[in-house]
DNA sequence: GTCTATAATTTGATAGAC
DNA sequence: GTCTATCAAATTATAGAC
């Protein structure tokens, strides 16, 4: 099913799709073995503790989520088109992939995340506030962009954006993720669901 | 531990304060039993399988929520204090209880809960946003008060604290939390943190 | 209503052959 | 690196005595 590149890039993959639908207690070794055509005492030789290979997935989300969201700084990009391109990384996992963010998820199961998961979780909305701050900070539009502020406001946007993912698969209904967007991002003045369905 | 009201009662609140820490997989029939005091199999006279449990569970929670929340349309309790009490009812289950909303959880968890947990978890969000939504059209400090509108500000702020909780926990700062609220509900004119810790 | 006992399954993890 | 075989523990759930 899986595969694409080395047999631990696709137990990783294969473990990050399970994850993002079922949680951390909601998938087994012997899952992402049955689908990536190996034994589960295999997987333990690549990631010998559940723990490790929870821990790598986080990583590879974070880092692959914030390289394609791209610099944050670049004069080239306007902040408010990198605010549109950061909701629609989440609708489109919402959408196409019908998956949670998988650190909206762990995030949610912190209290039963082993020590260095949640660690990785915590990694990642950090690293999601401070990429966000940098863009608010540069957009006007929104007011005062103090660093008080403008962290402030990065905050609100993640929460609501992990908020509206939730509530959205909940209630089936995409159209709910587009108006907490609308009603979260997009107060100022240009409507940002134009250019969201791009990319 | 547990021991106001009747077993039926006991094994409700129990069952509740795992779900809220843990999700809906990550307690089991012999944790509440030792909790409560009885055997497991005692568990399942009242409540024969997990999926009539996590109904009954929900369901409690959606509905003592509410009753706490109060009617949206009383004259007597201004729009905006009902709005800060709708926070302060989150703050509350964050710093006092350290837990979940319970259907924020569940609704992370959505794809792996049995049909008529996750459909109770959907009731949930739907009267929560039509006490919001109420609330909401009564208050015109935020500009256009028409159904769609309000129904839009509404989702906004249940996805916005439901994300809130789920970040403010995993990075464990209870600021964030309130970060996020003033950035969210009290954005036209008085700020709402003053009246949200109270009650 | 609560118990003992147990079934049937799944889990994370390890030992050791190849 | 992958396999077979296996372990110890945990899970939901049921049967039947009291």
């Amino acid at each position: 099913m899986a595969s694409t590149g080395t047999k631990a890039a696709d137990i990783l993959e294969t473990a990050e799709n399970l994850a993002r639908n079922r949680g951390y207690h909601g998938f087994s070794y012997r899952d992402i073995a049955a689908k990536v055509g190996i034994k589960s005492a295999s997987v333990h030789y690549h990631f010998p503790t559940k723990a490790d290979l929870g821990v790598a997935v986080a990583r590879r989300y974070t880092d692959r989520f914030l390289a394609a969201l791209g610099d944050p700084r670049d004069p080239k990009t306007a902040p408010r088109l990198l605010l549109a391109r950061y909701a629609a990384a989440f609708r489109k996992s919402l959408v196409e992939d019908r998956q949670m963010c998988l650190c909206g998820l762990f995030g949610a199961e912190v209290a039963v995340l082993p020590a260095p998961v949640a660690a990785e979780v915590r990694g990642f909305f950090e690293r999601s506030v401070e990429w966000l701050q940098v863009v608010l900070a540069r957009d006007g539009s929104g007011g005062a962009v103090d660093e008080a502020e403008s962290r402030r406001r990065a905050l609100t946007i993640l929460a609501a954006l992990q908020g509206a993912m939730i509530v959205a698969r909940t209630l089936g209904r995409v159209e709910v993720f587009d108006d907490i967007v609308e009603g979260t991002i997009s107060s100022p003045s240009t409507p940002l669901t134009a250019g969201m369905k791009a990319d």
